[in-house]
Formats: C-alpha cells, structure tokens, sequence
DNA sequence: AAAATCGACAACCGCTCGTCG
DNA sequence: GCGACGAGCGGTTGTCGATTT
C-alpha cells in the first residue's frame, strides 16, 4: 500500500510518539491478500468479534489488531454490501449528511450494508463534487455564493431535484430524487404544524447544525433509530452530538423506546394518526411536531411510505 | 505504445472515549 | 483521580486500474 520509504518514516515517527498498536517491527501492511482474508475471516467465524489486538497473534496473522478490525468491518463481514450505491440510499446519505455532518459512522448505521469508510469515500469522491458543481457548500448544504445572480444552474432535472432536495426541510420520504417531470410537485411530509412549529420556534431552523444535532440528541432519534425500523445504541454518537447533554438523550429514552416498539409494529403504528392525534401517550415521540422530520431523515422510508402517501398526507392534511 | 493524469477506494494514522484495575 | 488498554471515529494517503494525451 504504502510506499516502504515513507511507511518507515511514518512508522518511526509514529514509534516516538510510543503508538501502542501497529507501530510493531516486522508486522504487514499493505493490501491483505486473500488468505489473509481467509485467516481472519474463519478466526471471527470460530471465536467471535473482539479482542482485536490478540486476535492477530491466534489468527496466525502478521497484522496489527486495529488492521485486522477494519478489513472485518469494511470488508469481510457477511453483512457488508458491495457494489454501486443505489439512488435512495445517495438521498438518503444526503439528508443525513446535511442532519449530522461527517458523522459517518452514524450515518452509515441508517444504510444497511453499508459502511462508514465506504460512504466517507462515496461523500469524498462523487456526492461533495456534485454539490459543488451545482454551487452547493458540501459542508453547510447551503449555496456556495448566495448573492451571486451568475449560480451555475443545474442541467438536468435529477440535478435540479437534488439541489431542491437539498434546500428544503422535507420532501418526499422515498427519495428526494424522484423525477418530477410530470410537472406534478413533491408531496412534502410535513403538515401546516410541522410548518408552523420551524416558523415560530427558531430552534426548529433545520439549516442551523447545532440546533439540528441538539433536537435530534435531545430525542435520542440520532442513536435509537436504524434503516429497518429496529433500533440500537451508539452512545459515543450521542455525547459527540450533545456536546456534554447527554442527560437530554437519557431523559427520554424510555419514551423513544416505546416509540420505537411502535414503529416495529407497523400495525400499532398506523394506528397512531401521527400528524393529528394530539396527545398519543404510548408513541410520545411521533407526537413531536419535528418527529416526521427526524424519521425522515433516518431512513424510516418504508414505515413512511406505507402510512404516509401523498394521498395519506391529503386526507390529513384536510382533517 | 508509452507516459501522464484522474478517479475510486482500501488502508493507515492520530485522536478520543469508555472501561477497568 | 489516574493510567493503561481496547475500541471506534474521522481525516488523510497510497495504490491501482482506467482514461486521456
């Protein structure tokens, strides 16, 4: 992988600094080869995860334990997806980029399959360029010069959408890139309260990070909700996103897991009315006027779909 | 055909956090 | 409270195949 000369270089300086792990004379690096891969992949198949820094030795590996770790998780593991990132899960990359920043670990714990190193590169190499061609700042998902009246418009219609997708707080919970050349526009999931609530509550205001991580953080949506509906813990996302809250996130935990419980079954789900029914006391959560956003934007899309469509919304909207 | 350039991505690095003694 | 250790994260780099000159 790296070139001998400036590996040993980097592996000295990084020796002075007295860099426990995979600063070890004599240990590979580089490209694994296949029957490396084959060694770790029947160690972890034999005795499980963990250990990472004695598990090469009884591997029988030459590798530094923190080495072994990355190529399981970015590579050998059975749930690992390869191959093309599909459009949805591209949206979806983006309405969580724009919600958590370059936290890819969490981001990539909405996208089944897929892993942080792989959608770190994906942002690097294709979606951050493509923001910037159509004048988008990658970083804030705000326009890179505001006051410019010369903005490169974007050519194509999927361009146009992404960037519209990219303005807006909510469009469609499926994908915000469907094409509408049909002329017929987006059905937005967001009611007149949802509406509302970010007019009148400046803490809504979804272009502002800080507020955003402290709404999601404060609700525990951030490290509770998965792509699937099922749900997990990730308290380092949380106190990164909290910034010394975590109180906030621990606060409501019991509400958001018995929200959750509703949301796995889906016919408890539907029932809840979620934009309308003002007091639902075993799905607190989705009674929050910012609930469909945070649901939007981790990936509850099939939940959605299957409770929300814009004929749903319609009938909501007009109760 | 050879060299130069580019793009994609696997892998590495430094750092932080949580846990435990 | 402190230090060691294990684990995980985000940023960066190096390699390699594809494309262009």
């Amino acid at each position: 992988m790296r070139k001998p000369t400036s590996s040993t270089a980097t592996a000295e300086a990084a020796a002075a600094k007295s860099t426990p792990c995979c600063v070890k004379v004599g240990l590979k690096r580089g490209p694994w080869t296949p029957e490396e891969d084959e060694l770790l992949a029947n160690y972890i198949k034999k005795e499980g995860e963990g250990r990472w820094r004695t598990l090469p030795k009884k591997a029988g590996l030459l590798r530094c334990g923190k080495s072994c770790r990355l190529r399981w998780m970015n590579y050998l593991r059975p749930s690992v997806k390869r191959g093309q990132i599909a459009p949805d899960e591209e949206d979806l990359i983006l309405r969580l980029h724009r919600l958590l920043g370059n936290r890819w670990s969490l981001i990539a714990g909405r996208i089944p399959g897929r892993t942080d190193n792989e959608i770190k590169n994906y942002w690097n190499t294709h979606l951050s360029k493509k923001l910037i061609s159509q004048g988008i700042d990658p970083r804030t998902h705000k326009p890179l010069n505001p006051q410019s009246s010369d903005q490169p418009k974007p050519s194509s219609s999927k361009a146009n959408h992404l960037q519209e997708s990219l303005k807006e707080p909510i469009k469609t919970a499926s994908s915000g890139l469907e094409e509408t050349t049909s002329g017929s526009t987006a059905h937005p999931i967001i009611s007149n309260k949802e509406n509302e609530y970010f007019q009148n509550n400046s803490n809504a205001h979804l272009d502002d990070q800080y507020h955003t991580d402290h709404f999601i953080a404060s609700r525990g949506y951030t490290s509770l909700l998965n792509y699937d509906g099922s749900f997990g813990m990730d308290l380092r996302g949380n106190q990164r996103l909290v910034n010394g809250e975590a109180e906030d996130i621990n606060s409501g935990t019991e509400d958001v897991f018995s929200f959750l419980n509703s949301l796995i079954n889906e016919e408890a789900f539907q029932q809840h009315q979620i934009f309308n029914e003002p007091n639902v006391n075993s799905a607190p959560a989705s009674s929050d006027p910012l609930f469909p956003i945070a649901a939007t934007a981790f990936g509850l899309t099939t939940v959605w779909e299957s409770t929300l469509t814009p004929s749903a919304l319609d009938q909501n909207e007009s109760k």
